[in-house]
DNA sequence: CACCATCTGTGGGCTACTGTACCGAATTCG
DNA sequence: CGAATTCGGTACAGTAGCCCACAGATGGTG
């Protein structure tokens, strides 16, 4: 605890876009919680407290089927934000999310995201252009589906949580993999032999890394780079964005509380 | 011409959830515009001049790969809009908007969107519950796209067509559900020969009728009802909903251009 | 060190869907 | 009316992914 730097707010690209006025009076109210793997933000149909803005972890939006077969429609992390329901109109959806890659998160209470909300400021801004961001994401996972391989949508699902990541290698076994797919872990297996013995990856119980990306894209099928690009032109160029310089300038208040994340 | 009801502005939910005194700022605007079969509102990632609310005519989302294969990824009718994007600021989309079945829409200039928009009223909150149905409808659709059969893939979009429309008939071919679905024609033709040897539809060349929708409910996977609540929800209890009682008391201005919207 | 749980590799049989090809029936059009 | 086009039905071989079962490998734990 007292080694790993403390994650900042504005690691999130979200919260780093607003402006300093919109960020003195949201981030005293910001609660960092740390996200262990596997842990359940919000489960589908209930009523959703917080929305949680990832800084260094990833969280899938997941549907689990009557029968208990599931897929990921997207995949979220410091790009975005969950719980786009609560701006939304929503309160539920029928999806739930869950927790891919540990890390940390900051959560804003749903109340002060609707006060800041009727403000109709940068964030009532920022959160449509995330969510069509995802909408864009859940289409493609949609498209992928219906006509990629396996290989292909592993090559994809590699891809995209990376890019959440600080780092090339990732840390999920190739049985969780084929839970977000929605398909076997043999098939997964399949996948990732393949990608080891051209070189592009290799792995071991559970840690994958990446050795040739520019491979792995190529590999992919084209619903990775329509998600990348649309995404980037969204939010990549977002007015008022800060760069990342001092990381103790801004104050953060609360420690995290893992017991009210864990819920599975 | 002259034998045809006139689509009313209200026929379209959304358009008919609004106060009296949002309808009388916006309905000035409204131009009504008939939607003839497989026309595009928008061409995949080129700028939208208009938000569309269809009154009785239904448009699917459609992704088209480089390789020329497509997949539908939601379906919009009356109880929704086309154009999303252009309140989420994001100006374009990868998906394209093919009429599925002609009717007529009334449509509204961007800027009279963007202008009603940053009053932040009850258009915006409309517009925001409808993109979380949408947002349900992609994302199940993603879902059924990997798990569930052609066959039952096929109930779920007549079901979804139907909705849309006050009759209990369908004008598409087996190529064109093909075509939206993702998968051969003949795939399409093995389940529409199953659910016409059941009892459930009859069919002859592109007129699809349904007999028994209960039975059409029972067969089609749990992805149809999934949405149907979802929408129901976000959508049915609207406040200020408006019943149509007399259809002549609000005033329509312009009349459709039809070239303007044929451009395929 | 021995054990155990977890993770990964492999094989056989099965099914749904694909690609291709062809044909008849219905409808439209010159 | 005859030709052309569209729509729907059928057949067959090929394959990707599924279900099931089992076995080897790795790493943590008592």
């Amino acid at each position: 605890m007292s080694t790993k730097p403390k994650p900042q707010p504005q690691q999130n690209h979200l919260l780093a876009a607003l402006s300093p006025e919109v960020q003195g009076r949201l981030f005293p109210y910001l609660e960092l919680v740390p996200l262990p793997l596997r842990a359940l933000l919000y489960e589908s149909r209930r009523p959703m407290r917080h929305v949680y803005f990832p800084t260094d972890s990833i969280v899938s939006l997941q549907y689990v089927m009557e029968n208990g077969a599931s897929t990921a429609i997207s995949v979220v992390g410091n790009e975005g934000l969950l719980g786009i329901t609560l701006f939304l109109g929503g309160e539920t959806t029928p999806s739930r999310s869950l927790v891919q890659s540990a890390g940390y998160a900051y959560r804003l209470p749903r109340l002060r995201v609707k006060e800041e909300f009727n403000r109709h400021g940068q964030l009532l801004m920022l959160m449509l252009r995330y969510t069509q961001a995802l909408i864009t994401q859940v289409s493609q996972t949609a498209v992928c589906n219906r006509h990629h391989s396996i290989d292909q949508q592993v090559c994809r699902w590699l891809l995209l949580s990376m890019d959440r990541l600080s780092h090339n290698h990732l840390t999920m076994t190739q049985e969780f993999i084929g839970n977000m797919l929605g398909v076997r872990r043999e098939g997964v297996t399949q996948a990732a032999l393949k990608l080891q013995q051209l070189g592009v990856i290799t792995y071991s119980r559970g840690l994958i890394k990446v050795i040739d990306r520019p491979k792995l894209e190529t590999l992919s099928c084209e619903c990775y780079s329509v998600v990348k690009k649309e995404t980037d032109l969204l939010l990549h160029y977002l007015p008022q964005r800060q760069v990342i310089t001092n990381t103790d300038s801004i104050p953060t208040v609360t420690l995290g509380t893992p017991e009210a994340v864990r819920s599975l």
